[in-house]
DNA sequence: AACGTATCACGACGAACATCGTACTACGAA
DNA sequence: TTCGTAGTACGATGTTCGTCGTGATACGTT
C-alpha cells in the first residue's frame, strides 16, 4: 500500500549545500569519526548493524543522523536494513584532501603512536 | 595563595598530545575558524586585538584559548599584547595536510559563494 | 495476516558550549 | 606613582549536544 511518504524519506544536502563548519563538528565526536572510519575501510554498503560502537542503538541512530545532516555520509533503505555509504565523491569535490586528511589523522591517531587509550 | 611566579602562564599541549578531535571541534565553529584563517594570512605576529569579530573582547579570548587548548594555535606575551601564532609545523607533522585541508575549504566556502569580495 | 527484526521518532536529562558584562591584573608610558 | 591600554577571570544565562529508554514504523518471511 501507498505509505504516506512521511515514513521512510531521508533528506540529503546538495553537494553546494554541505558546509565545512557542520562537517568538521559532525566528525569531532569520536562515535561519528569512527563511524566515518568504518564507511572508509568497510565499503559502501555497510549497515548501521555492523557497527559496534560503545553507545546504544538509539545514540548511533542519531550519530548517523547528524552524518547525514552533514552532507558526510549518505543513508539509503535497502529492506529492513538502512545501508550508508561515505560521500566521498561530493566531499572531495567541495573540500579537495579534507577527507583523506582526517581519515588519515584519524588512523594515525589510534593505531600510530604511544598514546595513552 | 600558591601563585605561581606570574598569572601569565600560557600552558601548550605537547605536539604528541594534540588530538584530532579536539582540533576539529576547535575549528568547527566559525570565530575560531577565522581566527586561523587570519593568523594564516596575516602572519605569526598578530595581536588579538586586531581581530575584528563580531562578537564580544571576552568571547575572542575564550575562542583563543580553546585554539590554544587544542594546539592549533600558541600564544606568547610582548608587554601588553597578547601574539598568536598557527601551530603549522607541529600540526604539520601531526596530522599532515589536514590544516591545508581546512584553510582551503574555508577559502573556498567564503569566496565561492554568492556574496561580494 | 501475523510475526520477528531492523530502525526511527520522540521526549527527557545532564553536560558542555557560546556569549556576555563586570571586575580584575599586568605592562608600558607620562 | 599614576594612568591608560590589553587582556583575563569569573559568574550568569540561554542554547546545543550526547545519551538513553520507550513506543512506533517498515519490511521480509511464515
Amino acid at each position: 500500500m501507498t505509505r504516506p511518504e512521511t515514513a521512510r524519506d531521508l533528506t540529503h544536502p546538495a553537494r553546494e549545500d554541505i558546509h565545512l563548519g557542520a562537517v568538521l563538528h559532525a566528525l569531532s565526536d569520536p562515535s561519528r569519526l569512527q563511524i566515518a572510519r568504518l564507511l572508509d575501510t568497510l565499503g559502501d554498503e555497510t549497515s548501521c548493524s555492523v557497527m559496534d560502537l560503545e553507545v546504544s542503538k538509539s545514540t548511533t541512530t542519531h550519530h548517523c543522523r547528524v552524518l547525514r545532516e552533514a552532507g558526510v555520509i549518505r543513508q539509503r533503505y535497502q529492506g529492513t536494513a538502512k545501508l550508508n555509504a561515505l560521500r566521498r565523491a561530493d566531499l572531495d569535490a567541495r573540500f579537495p584532501g579534507l577527507l583523506d586528511a582526517i581519515l588519515g589523522a584519524a588512523d594515525e591517531c589510534l593505531h600510530g603512536g604511544p598514546h595513552h587509550r
